[in-house]
DNA sequence: TTGTACGCGTTATCAA
DNA sequence: TTGATAACGCGTACAA
């Protein structure tokens, strides 16, 4: 690795002291215009770029933003992440990405190397809500931004689905359909699923069904996980007793599902409707292409980008954001109306 | 942000000097036990974490790489990031990711600026083989190694499929099931999508078959290029030019392609066979799974990341390393034999 | 075994 | 308008 020029070979070259060229660099002082110009051109010359390590070390910024994901190659975030990524590259803020990979010991080891690189802020989508990250950013008072994750109570800025409205708007609608029997696939324990089957609950209960004649079963993360667990059903319950209409917690999980049921040579929508949640990209790509509960990934990713970097900027002790966006229902070809 | 204690803080508490303190802290010259747990249990209670970027600026080390990738979002890449992530995490080194967004500016922009920010290294999958950034890098003698990328003349290491073996081996096996006449659509400019096309070639000829009777269209990178290209190939010479067989130079067109035939009721593969190249997750999903030539995206990504880990360790100067990965064909069920 | 003091590349404060 | 020089937080010769 060749060493890269410092100010000072700036300084020496162009006969000043390192303290001038610094002012022209920053723009900040009024230099002469001749010292200016002959200083610009050594810069020039020399191919010279101030190190940020070293002014990070002098300022006590580093430009940095941590960013804490679950699974970078999930589409759902990784959506968030080109999202954050495109806010922060276009402020000049670099972009520290870690995986937690849904373990919370990997995720608080990972706050605390991120603290340790003196980020300027950290965006993380926590695993859940009491996550002890949570606690250690507090602690710190180092300023971040959550996304994905919904918890009123600790008073922390976040942004997130309405997820709790993404499971009722769905489930209203397939009731709409004429349904009144449906399967939920859950999602895990994060406050995300928790709410969406909230909803569900809501929905059903808000229509004068009854939430026992309904079918939750889960706890569905992947495609694999929805492919095993409605397999599992079949095998322990007999192909019969799937309901006419399955809402799942998330795509993945959905498109699982599908891929049994095209097994066992039942037809979406005309025998089985299917209702997804998430919207990823391959929702719609294929000849059925699922309906689902739209969330806006990148925008959120936007938001918590754009968010943070306010807090960074104006230190004002601002109260909490918490911004909820709502979804929205996208109606392609895997439900079909009952009546 | 709450002031992190500093080393001093430690020193003085424990009432010895700083250089005390960072011996126990690097393991690395001889400190009574005494002392040692006298400060150790300073730094535990005062929950002190040695600052990175100081400790850079001193040792000229970051322990961070940055990593360019095209596209983050695109799972061929998000899967190669997941490799590197995952090895350098494992190996105590951040990730700085950019996207260049296929834009050649911006990507020499990001390694200019990667180099400011004194990564240890960078990763990049680079557009081009001869794109400035990887002049740029050379010329800093910055530790770098490209992903999906072939560039033997300029001698600087890498790792990517060997495309041409892939276009090859698909071309191969589509003439194998009884196709004489084959439409490939072609992806972009960059060496991967020359190298496959030239085993196209290569396979055709080598057949017997001659190319100016094949179809050669593109360029296509995404879904929405191949839904595109394939409406406007029908627009212009009618549905029934297309040939049996089609081989697309990457997954993603394919699913585009394969949307439009089922649009226009051609059945996969009874219709029409179609072939194609990357193997990302979601070509095994549906009912009608996709063939494709399987590139070892998250290997690449592992592969590289170890071997620039090795060259910054060793500093040797090593001769390049150029490393193929032999493209395996995955047979689903899109491809049918004529015979 | 421990401490002093310098260097890493900047910015910023004060004098000149 | 410019220049010394002290931070910033750490590692490390060298001295003690």
């Amino acid at each position: 690795m060749k060493k890269l020029p410092t100010i000072e070979d700036v300084a020496k070259k162009a006969k000043v002291s390192i303290a001038t060229v610094s002012r022209v660099i920053n723009k900040k002082d009024k230099v002469s215009k001749k010292t200016t110009a002959r200083i610009e051109s050594v810069i020039e010359e020399l191919d010279y770029q101030p190190s940020f390590i070293a002014r990070g070390l002098s300022i006590r910024k580093t430009f940095t933003i941590g960013v804490i994901m679950e699974d970078v190659v999930n589409p759902f975030f990784s959506q968030i992440v080109k999202g954050i990524g495109e806010v922060l590259q276009n402020n000049g803020y670099f972009m520290l990405l870690t995986n937690s990979e849904f373990n919370s010991n990997n995720e608080k080891k990972l706050t605390q190397l991120l603290i340790k690189q003196n980020v300027d802020g950290i965006i993380i989508a926590p695993i859940n809500n009491d996550s002890e990250s949570l606690r250690i950013l507090k602690e710190n008072e180092v300023l971040f931004f959550a996304v994905n994750c919904r918890a009123d109570i600790n008073g922390f800025d976040y942004i997130s689905t309405d997820n709790l409205l993404g499971g009722y708007i769905g489930t209203k609608y397939l009731i709409e359909q004429g349904y009144e029997k449906i399967m939920y696939i859950r999602g895990t324990d994060d406050q995300p699923s928790l709410d969406k089957l909230e909803g569900f609950k809501k929905a059903i209960i808000e229509s004068g069904l009854k939430v026992k004649d309904q079918i939750i079963i889960g706890k569905a993360k992947t495609y694999d996980d929805g492919k095993r667990i409605i397999e599992n059903f079949i095998k322990k319950n007999g192909i019969k007793s799937i309901p006419e209409a399955i809402f799942t917690a998330n795509d993945h999980s959905a498109l699982g599902v599908m891929r049994v049921l095209n097994d066992f040579n039942l037809r979406i929508p005309q025998d089985i409707s299917i209702l997804g949640y998430d919207d990823i990209d391959e929702s719609g790509l294929m000849n059925i292409s699922l309906s689902t509960i739209r969330q806006e990934k990148y925008k959120m990713g936007e938001i918590a980008a754009n968010e943070l970097l306010m807090k960074i900027r104006n230190k004002e002790e601002n109260v909490a954001k918490q911004i909820l966006i709502k979804p929205v229902l996208v109606i392609r070809n895997s439900v079909i109306s009952k009546k």
